[in-house]
DNA sequence: AGGCACACGTGAAGC
DNA sequence: TGCTTCACGTGTGCC
C-alpha cells in the first residue's frame, strides 16, 4: 500500500541513475551511440534539468489525481481503504444511483411548467395489482382540491399516496391510484384513459370559469388549496 | 494527448532495456554490486520471469482502472476528451450535486417515520430575505391542513411553498416561509423558534382528541385531508 | 522548443 | 513466499 512519502522516490530515480550511468559509461568506452554532433555543447546539464522538471511536473500530476480520488472516498463513505479500482468502481455505481433516483424522483416532485397538463403512467405492471402515477398541473384554485377528490373517488380506483407541490399560484397534484381487485392486467390501459380523461375534465373545469381569461388569477398563498372553509 | 494505443510500449521497455544491459555489463566486467552468494542457480531467468508477470500485472491494473475512467466518462457528458483531473474534478462536481440535490428533495417528499415530529431549519441565511424550511409529520385528521394554515397565517411570516405527501394514514406537510421585511439576519433565530412551537401546538393538537388512544386511526383515502367540506 | 498528459516498467510494502 | 497495490522516473507524442 505504502502510504505517506516513501523511499520510493529512490528506485525510480535508481533505474535512472542506472540508465545514467550506462550513459556515461557508453561514453568512456567511446562507444558513441548515435549523432554525435548533435550534441554541441553543455547538452547534458540541460537534459538533467530537462528531466528534472519533467519529474517534478510529473510528481504534480500525480498528487492532482491523488487528491481527486481522495475526494473522492471521503464523498463516498466506506471507500477509505479501498483500492482505487474499487473506489472507481463504487464512484460509477453511485453515480448511476443518484442520477436514477434523483430523475425519478425530480420528474413527480418539482413544480411543473407554466402549462397546464395531465399525465398519466403505468407504474408497477407486472405480477399482483397495478398501479397508475397520475398527475395534473394548473392554476391553482379554491374548489381544485375538493373537484380532484371527487372526480378521484368516482372511479373504481383507490388513491395510495397523494402529493401536492404549489409555488407561484401554480399547484400540481400527482396521486398514485392502484385497482385493488384487478384479476386482469389487460384493463389498466383502459383504466389509464379513464384517469387521463377524468383529469382532463378537471382541467377544463379550471379553464372554465376564468374572470380575466388573459391573466392569471393572482394567488395570496399557497393554502388557498387547503381551506376548509370556503 | 496520445490516444489510442501509443508505441510507447517501446520506450518504458527501452528504460528496463537500458537498466538490464547495465546490470549485464556490470556482471561482465566483474563489478558485481552486492551478497554475491545470494544468487545460488538460476536466479537470473526466475528474476526475469518474476519481473515480465509483474509488468503484466501492472498493466491489467492500469487498464483496469482506466476502463473504469472510460465509464465515468460516459457517464457523464462533456467529458469526452478531458484530462484525468479534470474528469474526477467533474465526476466529483457530479457526486456533491446530485447528492444534494436527491437529499434535499427525498427529505421533504419521502413519508416520514411512524413517529410525530417537527422540524424547522434555516433554508438560506446569508444575503436578502432569509427562509425557513418546516415540516411536520403526523397523523391525518380531517381538520390539519386548516389548523396548519390558521397557524401560519397568524405567524408574520409569508408562506411561499408548500408540500404535501401522505400514505397510509400518516401525512407530512412541509413549507417554505419566508420573511419579507426582514432587516436583521438576527431575528431568525426567535422566528425558527416561534415556528417550531406553532407546529408544535398543531402536534398536540392533533394528540388531543384521539377515540382511541392506543391505536391510529384508519384512514380510506389521502384525500380526507383535501375535503373541503366537512 | 518547452510544457503537458499519458503509458510504461520497476522497487518497495502489505497481505 | 508470491501476489497485489502504490509512487516514482522516464520515453514519447501533441500542442
Amino acid at each position: 500500500m505504502m502510504r505517506g512519502i516513501p523511499e520510493g522516490a529512490v528506485h525510480g530515480g535508481l533505474a535512472a541513475q542506472a540508465a545514467l550511468v550506462f550513459e556515461r559509461e557508453r561514453k568512456e568506452r567511446g562507444t558513441r551511440p548515435e549523432r554525435v554532433g548533435k550534441n554541441r555543447l553543455g547538452a547534458e546539464p540541460r537534459a538533467a534539468m530537462a528531466l528534472k522538471s519533467h519529474s517534478e511536473a510529473e510528481r504534480r500530476r500525480r498528487e492532482r489525481i491523488n487528491a481527486h480520488l481522495s475526494t473522492l472516498r471521503s464523498l463516498i463513505p466506506g471507500t477509505c481503504k479501498m483500492d482505487k479500482a474499487a473506489l472507481l468502481t463504487e464512484v460509477i455505481g453511485r453515480i448511476k444511483e443518484l442520477r436514477t433516483s434523483t430523475t425519478e424522483i425530480s420528474q413527480g416532485v418539482n413544480v411543473p411548467a407554466d402549462a397546464d397538463e395531465v399525465k398519466v403512467e403505468v407504474n408497477g405492471h407486472g405480477g399482483g395489482p397495478f398501479s397508475l402515477r397520475a398527475s395534473i398541473c394548473c392554476a391553482d384554485r379554491p374548489d381544485l382540491l375538493a373537484d380532484l377528490r371527487q372526480t378521484l373517488l368516482s372511479l373504481p380506483l383507490r388513491t395510495v399516496k397523494a402529493e401536492i407541490s404549489t409555488v407561484g399560484g401554480r399547484v400540481k397534484n400527482e396521486v398514485v391510484l392502484t385497482c385493488d381487485g384487478c384479476e386482469d392486467d389487460s384493463e389498466c390501459s383502459v383504466f389509464t384513459n379513464n384517469v387521463h380523461q377524468a383529469l382532463k375534465s378537471v382541467l377544463e373545469r379550471a379553464a372554465a370559469p376564468p374572470e380575466f381569461p388573459g391573466k392569471r388569477r393572482r394567488i395570496s398563498s399557497p393554502f388557498h388549496a387547503m381551506s376548509s372553509s370556503p
